[in-house]
DNA sequence: CAATTTTTGGCAACCGGTTGACAAAATCTT
DNA sequence: AAGATTTTGTCAACCGGTTGCCAAAAATTG
């Protein structure tokens, strides 16, 4: 009847809080395999001959003890190299360090600079970033959003698929903000798709040509209906005709479908939901012998990691997608110091990136 | 002096313990902003008429409890909403379903890939995964790995830039798994880089090339070493005369920055450590006049997104980055769940990508 | 139907920090 | 120097689950 932790790492037997023992080495040496576990704030005030929380207020709240028990304190946690626990801070606290970001999709490119930017500010503020994906479907997201609002201490939804009622929910009861979509009474970064359109409507205007169409994302989009109001708003101010296509899902391989579609529109000149379909479509339409721009202009959405390495490079208005990922994490820190920023809507500004892939239309239509 | 919590959210005050209250509602409503907190075990054990214990037991070890009693307390959990309190739970058995990924650079596509992968696989266990970077910083990366570690089960380390030592230290405290590199005595996975170097530099030497130039990455990836020692034994293979070159960072732009070296190397083919170096290298080259693959021949490594946008598209060494971030995953796992699966390196097959960036050579050179 | 074995549920200690209340010690007043 | 005030450290309860141990209840056996 051994009593080695080996085969039960997590039993609590063994450990008799036995007063004898030296108090140089931090005394547990139980949780897992057996190798040393990280000293606790017990360990340290046996080691500096003061009450546990003691050691916690100096350890956490500057000020709370003389200087010189500071000091003391200090020395015996560095001497036994501790590390505070998280989950015993978490659970009477309810705070976590760590913030949740959930994406529409991983495998979308405009992510990756929301991802980059949240994990950058986050872990500048010395706070932990928390992935998950809800693969475009409102279950999958509600789900994942509930899940994690249990681990963190704020909540940050890129383009949510999820009702704006569902998300007002998760927002009372902790800090969220949300990216490229915008919800009464929580914190949202938005790109300012106005100005971007404008000017790339106003550049297609200035080229000739005449007929615009705007292939459409996902319909659960917040994003998509935006961006085609400010498509159908720039081109009547601009006298151009606008249609509005569908895209079966928001891809290069969606683009690639609604080549067809965008033919048969007549329009010389496409404006996209995002690059992706841009890129896609720009494929397609050079596959079947189509010249862009000469016969067909194309301007995409966001400017995504390679969006320059097409051929012509992509026309494309972008949005500053790693701003809004750490502006979205600024929002939410800010709020869980308590010194709420700007409570409405953080507007980022859009611009036109002008490349190859749009210009002057050289044959008639 | 008002009691209330609001002022100080997490003060201990005000819930007394008072068995007369009614037991259809959760009793707590004191985490917060006064929200509605989540139900505990204790309201469920209160509402089913049992034992604190008894409802653990019911709840997280099948068939501790008689099917009846399992009956009650979860339909009890239901109508309390009940979801389990992490930190309670992982404070003394110190599981957290939660694993760790830390990747060189968040910037780089190469680990998107590898990320989509690992959250996918933690998904679908249902783990969580938190995601940090280092930086191509070897401090940096030990910094957030040891931070790390203590909150999560297990740590996929992507690409790492530290010491095997470091790395064989960090895996004795908990499993380790590492993608890209090589490490005694802790589960890997690598691609092998040399089915895909055989057939690249086969088809170079098909097409005329005598001349190859290897474009190394960081000095500490070692990776980088691996690819270009498979370079030299293919090249030694097919009586072809490999020289290496630096690029001073693994990016687009380290590519621009090479593209002097390259021409001065008198190389016809180009191999680089990676596609953003292929990519950066085939821009430059070309806004020089050259042109590709008539003058000369390039080829990155991993087959990155966007590798097949550019013009030509790039022909590539690709390593199956989704796989490797799934593969790794799944060791972690296994190594959590106790059943150790083969102890030593998996290997993943790399495949030559061929595409327009390489091909024979037009030009006497 | 009694004796024995197996199930099942309850008790209480425990994980490792945090914090309100309070008393002891130190500092400041007058 | 005695009293008032402030600073500093201790006590104990608490966050919400988990689990070893034990006794009561149920099932099995003779």
């Amino acid at each position: 009847m051994a009593t080695g932790p080996l085969l039960l790492p997590n039993g609590y037997d063994g450990t008799v809080t036995d007063a004898t023992e030296s108090a140089t080495v931090p005394a547990s040496t139980k949780r897992g395999r057996g190798e040393k576990s990280s000293a606790t704030i017990y360990d340290i005030a046996k080691l500096a001959g003061v009450n546990p929380s003691t050691v916690s207020r100096a350890l956490s709240k500057p000020g709370r003890v003389s200087a010189k028990t500071q000091k003391i304190i200090e020395d015996a946690a560095e001497q036994l190299n501790y590390q505070v626990n998280p989950f015993a801070r978490a659970l009477p606290t309810g705070r976590t360090q760590t913030i949740g970001l959930i994406v529409a999709d991983i495998t979308n490119p405009t992510f990756f600079d929301i991802i980059r930017g949240a994990e950058t500010t986050a872990a500048a503020r010395d706070y932990t970033l928390v992935l998950a994906e809800s693969a475009e479907s409102p279950e999958t997201e509600i789900t994942a959003a509930r899940r994690m609002m249990g681990t963190v201490d704020g909540l940050i939804l890129a383009s949510p698929r999820m009702d704006d009622e569902l998300i007002r929910e998760l927002a009372s009861g902790k800090p969220v903000a949300v990216i490229n979509r915008e919800v009464d009474g929580v914190p949202c970064v938005v790109p300012d798709v106005n100005k971007g359109i404008s000017e790339a409507v106003r550049s297609l205007a200035a080229n000739g040509h005449k007929n615009v169409a705007y292939v459409a994302g996902p319909p659960q989009s917040w994003m998509s209906v935006r961006r085609w109001e400010g498509v159908q708003a720039a081109c009547e101010w601009s006298k151009l005709k606008a249609v509005r296509l569908e895209s079966s899902k928001p891809t290069v391989d969606g683009g690639r479908q609604v080549a067809r579609d965008v033919m048969d529109s007549g329009a010389t000149a496409v404006i996209t939901y995002n690059d992706l379909l841009a890129i896609g479509l720009m494929q397609e339409l050079q596959a079947g012998g189509m010249r862009v721009p000469d016969q067909i202009s194309i301007v995409g959405f966001d400017d995504i990691f390679g969006a320059d390495f097409t051929t012509p490079p992509l026309t494309t208005v972008r949005s500053p997608l790693g701003e809004c990922g750490s502006r979205a994490a600024l929002l939410l820190l800010d709020l869980l110091l308590g010194q709420a920023g700007p409570e409405g809507t953080v507007r980022v500004e859009t611009e036109l990136v002008l490349r190859g892939s749009s210009g002057r239309l050289l044959v008639a239509n």
